[in-house]
DNA sequence: GTGCGGCGTCAGGGATCCGTCAAAGGCCCC
DNA sequence: GGGGCCTTTGACGGATCCCTGACGCCGCAC
């Protein structure tokens, strides 16, 4: 993961507090609280977390001036909690500058899924090395276009799917289990029939002959592995 | 370094805003000192700084009004000076449009770290390139203007909204659930519907040939992506 | 030689997705 | 109240894609 993991919260709610921080830090977060909103200032600046999660209900001070504070000097993502079910205050908060809100009660996992995406599309600065070079290949991340031999070579999403989790690991072998999670789901486990395929495809369209691989290998009764 | 390294001290004490001159030149710093908040918005105009020190104890206004005054026509970052240490003027700072905040006595490597930090937020704003030239396309992220072979085009609020989030991440794909985030809100992540309207009302406003875009390609499942 | 399991190949039908269009509703300004 | 622009919504055609099942090939064990 090359993402940012720290997390700020600010609830005045102690026993939330806790409960969040617990969740949080079980899914690899580094988590800062504060109980108030110019403690929560305070730590935003100080702490420099890579995401904020902010309830509005704060005994010393409106939940949006924690918001248009905060968005003084920082683009940090904010992630609102809400006790209100109606939107009027979600929409003042989105216009003060928040990223996301989410109602209270909510899941933990819908939370934890907002701060991803939440960070993830605070990310698109900091790019890492998107553009991998594999013989007459030539494979963008970022971009997610693949050429060959100076044309451009036209793959359907689930072939970029399974190309682009070959791709992040190149060099290694990945498992068949993983494959199809990481491309079809969580649930797809065993439906080796797919790798077949699609693996079958995408030499088709990327090896100069299918027949013998040199980019796409097949490790039997495991999984594949891309090499340069 | 591509940053900026004129900083403006604004502060009435002569000592200490004699100290900061020589600290800051020793560390690369140009540097340029006001003694009265009169004076320093007239260096804040004048000199230019990349970044401003500002000491809330001046003798002949509030500093809290130094910072407005500045705010007023420029996003220079403000680092403030306070002797306080209750955190109340703090958070007038930060709301009246102050960056960061050192309370003092303070360190000095504490204050350089600052500077440094307001600075390097400071440049993605206002550095990054914002007129982008695509072909025949002139697109002016500040101005909120787009040209096209010279003639200029004009786009609705959404129509605008959903090209700056291309045009800020030209070159790489844009997730279909980033941009109705970016554009409509967090709670539209499934509304694909307004991405099919929209790519096609952009693409008869911008592209020569509608039917075969070359700037605002489709990724099928995935999203979208604008090329120069 | 024979059986077996795993992998690669192929083709077709149902499902999905995109681009397109048109019309209804909202909002603001006149 | 009326008109114009904008957003939203729904429906449709066409192209593409995904899944499925069957078959052939190869290596291995017996």
């Amino acid at each position: 993961m090359t993402g940012g993991n720290r997390v700020l919260v600010v609830d005045d709610d102690a026993g939330l507090a806790r409960a969040l921080a617990i969740n949080l830090r079980a899914h690899g977060w580094e988590v800062t609280v504060a109980g108030t909103g110019a403690a929560g200032l305070d730590a935003a600046a100080s702490a420099r977390p890579d995401v904020v999660v902010l309830d509005l209900g704060l005994p010393d001070m409106p939940g949006l001036d924690v918001v248009a504070g905060i968005r003084g000097w920082s683009r940090v993502p904010i992630v609102v909690l809400s006790a209100r079910q109606l939107g009027e205050d979600k929409v003042d908060a989105l216009d003060a500058g928040a990223d996301d809100y989410v109602t209270k009660p909510f899941a933990m996992n819908e939370l934890l899924a907002r701060l991803r995406a939440a960070v993830r599309r605070a990310q698109p600065a900091e790019a890492d090395e998107p553009v991998v070079e594999a013989g007459e290949l030539i494979i963008d991340l970022a971009r997610r276009t693949v050429t060959r031999s100076g044309r451009a070579v036209r793959l359907s999403p689930t072939e970029w799917g399974l190309l682009e989790v070959l791709v992040r690991n190149r060099g290694r072998m990945v498992g068949r289990q993983q494959l199809l999670h990481d491309v079809w789901g969580p649930s797809y486990s065993s439906e080796t029939n797919y790798l077949r395929v699609y693996s079958a495809q995408l030499r088709r369209k990327l090896e100069a002959d299918p027949a013998h691989p040199r980019h796409i290998l097949t490790h039997p009764g495991a999984g594949y592995r891309f090499e340069v």
